[in-house]
DNA sequence: ATTAACAAACCGTTCGGCCGGTTTTTATGA
DNA sequence: TCATAAAAACCGGCCGAACGGTTTGTTAAT
């Protein structure tokens, strides 16, 4: 027998099962093949419990992806952390930070929700604001952690800009060839191309 | 009256016009809004046309795929002449393929097969010789019209491979995000990166 | 007792696949 | 050459499954 919950906590216990849920089921099975009732079976909650806390798909997949951008954000931050106290160097950094794209589950998941949303206007206005919020997550975290290595070419903010936009193109990419030895070589020719452009801040 | 014509020039034409709808479909309304009777309408086609040449969906995305990919490559070898015929000069080819990718039809429509791949096995089992042939023909043209500008650093291959990644995650980013002046930004870095190591051939 | 949380059945719609029938082209042979 | 059988292209309705949303009823907290 359960104790007794006061009603926050029943409440915040369905929600973090529905969206962890939610995460899961992008991951493993994409958009095209997430269903609210998928979603309220995974989540172990009925699927009345599911629309009274979340009334739409849509309300699912925007407070999923809320969720999803904010983990996102902080571990990348914990990594820069790392790297401004010297536990991590730059190349540390780039393998990790690659690992964390390919292996966790908010890149692909969330690549599931940006695709969706090209489709749906009303998707796309309602996640609009939290790409937004993220972007300048990235950018305080990079203009943090990083410094131009030469001054007047490229800033650190824009270098390491192209860095995530290079893992976003590869990972997409690994999607349907995983191949492993073609992207070790893409990430060393990112570390050496990169590496001319960015240091770690002093 | 349209005048006789044989089986195979109507079901060429049948099945051009399922292709095209095809990806007009993926482009305009994405991969999860794509219904084969929606494809057979915008194609002008009967239902009945369109299950005797594509018998399943997954017939007429693979198809489409093929055709996408080959313009794909197509309009990148041709840029790629422009480049070796010298109607072209680096930055150039850089803003024009870049146009390419976020203006045409062909790169959305293949991120949502792609994405929708991921959820789906047998889709992926198909659409891999695809991808690997399309991979092919890139590397046959990176190494046909760019060489290394510092031998043994970075290879043309290796850098224009990363170049096209950048392409991906900055038309991922673009969905939510369309911003004129931070893709000018990420482009001029770009090009200022990836020329130091490589060159039109000669 | 009142309200929030939870439960489950129900409904209209859409989708992909299927099938019986029709029209157009092609192959055949006298 | 021409009737005709065969094959290919085309048509449109039908079906079961799955989906998202709604609604009505029950349990737990306040």
């Amino acid at each position: 027998m359960t104790r007794r919950r006061t009603q926050d906590e029943r409440s915040a216990e369905t929600r973090r099962l529905l969206l962890e849920a939610t995460i899961q089921s992008l991951m493993e099975v994409g958009y095209a093949n997430t269903s609210t009732a998928g979603i309220a079976r995974r989540a172990g909650v009925s699927r009345g419990a599911q629309t009274h806390h979340y009334p739409g798909k849509m309300d699912l997949i925007v407070a999923a992806t809320g969720e999803m951008f904010a983990n996102f954000a902080d571990g990348l931050e914990s990594l820069a952390a790392e790297l401004r106290e010297g536990r991590l160097d730059l190349d540390g950094f780039f393998e990790a930070a690659w690992d964390n794209v390919l292996k966790g589950d908010w890149f692909y998941s969330s690549l599931e929700i940006i695709v969706a949303a090209r489709g749906d206007k009303e998707l796309r206005r309602q996640l609009a604001p939290l790409i937004l919020d993220l972007h300048e997550k990235f950018e305080a975290t990079w203009s943090r952690s990083f410094v131009a290595a030469e001054p007047g070419t490229v800033s650190a903010r824009v270098a390491m800009n192209l860095v995530m936009n290079v893992f976003r193109g590869m990972a997409v990419q690994a999607v349907l060839r995983r191949d492993e030895r073609y992207f070790r070589e893409m990430l060393d020719a990112l570390k050496a191309v990169i590496a001319v452009h960015v240091r770690p801040a002093p």
